[in-house]
DNA sequence: CGTTTATTTCAACAGGCACTGAAATATCAT
DNA sequence: ATGATATTTCAGTGCCTGTTGAAATAAACG
């Protein structure tokens, strides 16, 4: 990752309601949860939280897909996970320190199994 | 760690000198290094890196001490990585993915072994 | 079609950020 | 004390950020 993107994906986390936002949608897992799922959430007016999403999204954090009249937003775990590397591969002067931790969450099992 | 303190350092680390900055500090280690030699590698401007090593040490990701006139900047590992740990913590809904980097460099060793 | 629901766009504003230049402080050497 | 070196403090400035409120777009439903 390049050093412009980590500051970019830094600053997007850099923000009380865009920290939670984010960590809901990690929760929430591959499959992403919609805009006003989010806005109740975190009590969030849409303006507001389109505003947080599109910061989010040129970050490369998050992706979109619309369903409907809804806006499902999804945490990019790739971009996580590689931001994680890199604050830590420049650890201990490019000593390796431990294995960094990889992010690969399970897709949610149907409730209804067929 | 908390949230505010976790948006207090992303929010320190999300801006390029700063990562410069901490990053050269992580690579020289737990003894640090003189604010002078840091504005050299990094070509920044005295009065402007004061402002950054005050972002940093108010997000508790960098410590000073007096050397005769030089300052000398450290970076704060366990900061650095209770910050990755809150980043991966929330991961998986809760359920830990894999082990979380650890970083613990070895103290510089001197150039004239006793 | 018209209405409701879900989300985005736009304009405006206070506050904070990063940088600059000049001056102050602290320590060391003579 | 004087001067040199290392760093900080202060005032000023343009830009970016996060929020708000009103209006616009997009899709679903009668």
């Amino acid at each position: 990752m390049e050093k412009t993107d980590v500051v970019a994906a830094l600053a997007a986390l850099a923000q009380d309601s865009r920290l939670d936002i984010f960590r809901l949608l990690v929760q929430a897992g591959p499959d992403g949860m919609p805009a006003g799922a989010v806005a109740e959430a975190l009590d969030l007016a849409p303006n507001t939280l389109t505003f947080h999403f599109d910061r989010l999204r040129m970050a490369g954090l998050v992706t979109v897909r619309r369903d409907g009249r809804s806006m499902i937003y999804a945490a990019r775990f790739e971009k996580m996970n590689a931001l994680v590397g890199f604050l830590t591969e420049n650890c201990c002067g490019g000593v390796p320190c431990t294995p960094v931790a990889e992010c690969k969450p399970a897709r949610k099992r149907s409730k209804i199994p067929a």
